[in-house]
DNA sequence: GCGGGAGATTGACACGGTGTCAAGATAGCT
DNA sequence: AGCTATCTTGACACCGTGTCAATCTCCCGC
């Protein structure tokens, strides 16, 4: 069972990413949020030493939500590189809508405070990273074009899975999500991969 | 010639464009504008009323600026459409890396400030309008793939060519502009365009 | 069941930034 | 010189952050 501690610290967490999402980084003040928590202003502040670090947590705290809310299979044991790729933009793509609010105030905080900044920075790079063991597999599987290296390719994958393109395309542009991932995966598949497939049906003629 | 007024609200303008470019949105306060203006407090308010109209003023400038600086031949009369698609990809690889900073700031301002935010949306509004009658033209000319639109090709083009993009793949990528640019323009092409050269080659065979 | 200590509350404070105001100084034009 | 637009000065209210100390309250072990 959790001690007094414990459940305020998950109260203001809790909190706080409500407030975050129900008013972005704009009005996101301490006061708020111990008020939405229905706890005193210097509670906050004794579980988290600052506004940045508060929102730095609380971030952290709805991603992880969102992800186990639309919790994705694993991928498969004998999955192949285009598996792998098909399965990142999925599950990119299923959990952007529920933590875009979230992913801005983010931004912002990380312009104007440099602990959001560093914190940010690990968690992007551990995506990257992930993209780019992808490539690295479809590299090995001899279907990345000779012109891109596996980190460029993740590069543009990161790029093309950002809040602002997601803000782009859907909010602003008004495609669908599903839209959003198709293109995604096409934009991505023609421009770094060869295409194996064409390429065999296309030498018989 | 200038009267003092005007002389007043160029040499804060031109001050507020210095320290937004040097601090950041972060410690761009009215104080220190005022400071690198020589001038008081009060007059930077008599001549911009809030924080965010000096933000958003100082930004216009200094895009400004840029454009006249790295100034584009404008397009010459009889182009193409894709020579008019080339030149608006190049246009804005020209002028990112100086106004990017700028760019950064205008997204926080934007994100807290919803006078900011209008201003900001007037903008783009029109670079994605210029970017549609760039596919509109290539739709008439019968080179956009049925299943775009020219303004999904416009909202593509557009989030590929912003702030965010430019940060992913350049700045924290390592990227060339070069680069960015030509594989902008090799992504965009492939994934909206008829390739029209290839379609006539294969034809014949 | 009761003392003690961890943890929460309360109210005060300093600090810095925004935005406003009014009184006075200063410039530039006629 | 005199008049007016413009700029300066210094004060103010307001709000948000972050800190502090005194006080209260819950709950754990004895």
């Amino acid at each position: 069972m959790p001690s007094r501690a414990q459940r305020t610290h998950r109260l203001v967490l809790r909190a706080a990413g409500r407030v975050l999402e129900r008013t972005g980084f704009l009005d996101f003040t301490m006061a708020a949020v111990a008020d939405e928590a229905g706890v005193s202003r210097q509670a906050v502040y004794d579980h988290f030493g600052s506004k940045s670090d508060l929102v730095v947590a609380a971030s952290e705290h709805i991603l992880d939500e969102a992800r186990r809310r639309h919790g994705l299979a694993p991928l498969p044991a004998g999955a192949s590189g285009l598996d792998a790729l098909d399965h990142a933009i999925a599950d990119y793509v299923r959990t952007v809508p529920s933590v875009h609010g979230v992913a801005v105030a983010n931004d912002v905080a990380r312009a104007s405070d440099p602990a959001a900044q560093a914190a940010w920075a690990n968690r992007t790079r551990v995506r990257r990273e992930r993209y780019q063991r992808v490539f690295e597999q479809l590299d090995h599987d001899g279907r990345l074009r000779p012109e891109w290296t596996a980190k460029e390719a993740a590069d543009l994958l990161f790029g093309l899975l950002s809040a602002r393109m997601y803000e782009v395309l859907v909010i602003e542009g008004g495609w669908t999500v599903e839209r959003y991932e198709q293109r995604v995966r096409r934009l991505v598949r023609d421009a770094v991969l060869d295409e194996a497939g064409a390429a065999v049906a296309a030498a018989p003629a």
